[in-house]
DNA sequence: TTTTTTGGTAACGATTATTGTTACGTTTTG
DNA sequence: CAAAACGTAACAATAATCGTTACCAAAAAA
């Protein structure tokens, strides 16, 4: 299967609305600049919209924006808002029930996933996508000097 | 596609072997616990060989067991020796070269996955696989009595 | 009020990764 | 040499992602 790169896409799109965090960029503009799909670019800013870190207004001059400043926004939150699957999975056929490692297995899994998640999420709330937008800046001017 | 659940499935095996870090035990047998295929044994236990977690034997009673004692393996090595596919994922299109964020953005998020997933790895080294067998028999002993 | 411009969302197909399965080769033991 | 095991290629079924089309809803402008 194609693996998702929900989040990559997603703090793609909000690095770009990062540029100017007050106006409206639509969703055919901001498929443009990373040369996928409008109706992508909508689908994922509902799900960032559901978690409050964008806003979307309808009808001429309308599109999507931050809900909040570019620093209160953190990767965690793109992360929280946006992945549909998780990076750690149980599988989907129940383990055999009369061996006693089996029947235990699944707690402790989930367990153990709970912790691991917590790790990369603690990890990516340490970025914000001012960070972001500031890191491309500098590659930008980097690259061109 | 279906989540790859080969960490969940490596953990629950060698859990298997954690049991008994001295004898052989089949890919059949591995495979009647856990209510799967023998070749999906044998594909899973073939990447754990190769990262030097377990030691296979052909031929009548040889099998699978661990290559070191259960203490000393952690849950980063099975990560790290079966994990195909990483938690975080770049698109697979190019983005817009005439873009400056998009022209950065490759690099940065490469960084950032690379931060992340060391954090993951990181926690999932506090544990080995004594702790999860120990936790297996704790939990099976609390839901028989 | 009508038209235009936007987002919202359902539905479908192409693509692709995972898993289970069969089949067959290879190695080791006895 | 026979039997028991692993090693691995190949294929089908399943499932998830992404791009795409189509159409609806809402908001602004004419």
């Amino acid at each position: 299967m194609p693996a998702s790169c929900q989040f990559a896409t997603g703090v793609h799109f909000l690095a770009l609305l990062s540029q100017s965090p007050d106006s409206f960029l639509t969703s055919n503009e901001i498929a443009e600049s990373t040369l996928t799909h409008p109706v992508v670019v909508r689908r994922l800013m509902a799900s960032l919209q559901e978690a409050g870190v964008v806003e979307t207004q309808k009808g001429p001059g309308g599109g999507v924006r931050l809900a909040r400043l570019p620093r209160q926004i953190t990767l965690a939150d793109v992360y929280q808002a946006v992945q549909t699957s998780e990076p750690l999975h149980l599988p989907h056929t129940e383990p055999n029930k009369n061996c006693p490692i089996g029947q235990a297995m699944q707690g402790i899994l989930e367990e153990i996933f709970t912790r691991a998640e917590a790790a990369l999420t603690n990890e990516l709330a340490r970025t914000t996508l001012s960070d972001v937008l500031e890191s491309a800046l500098a590659r930008h001017r980097a690259h061109s000097a």
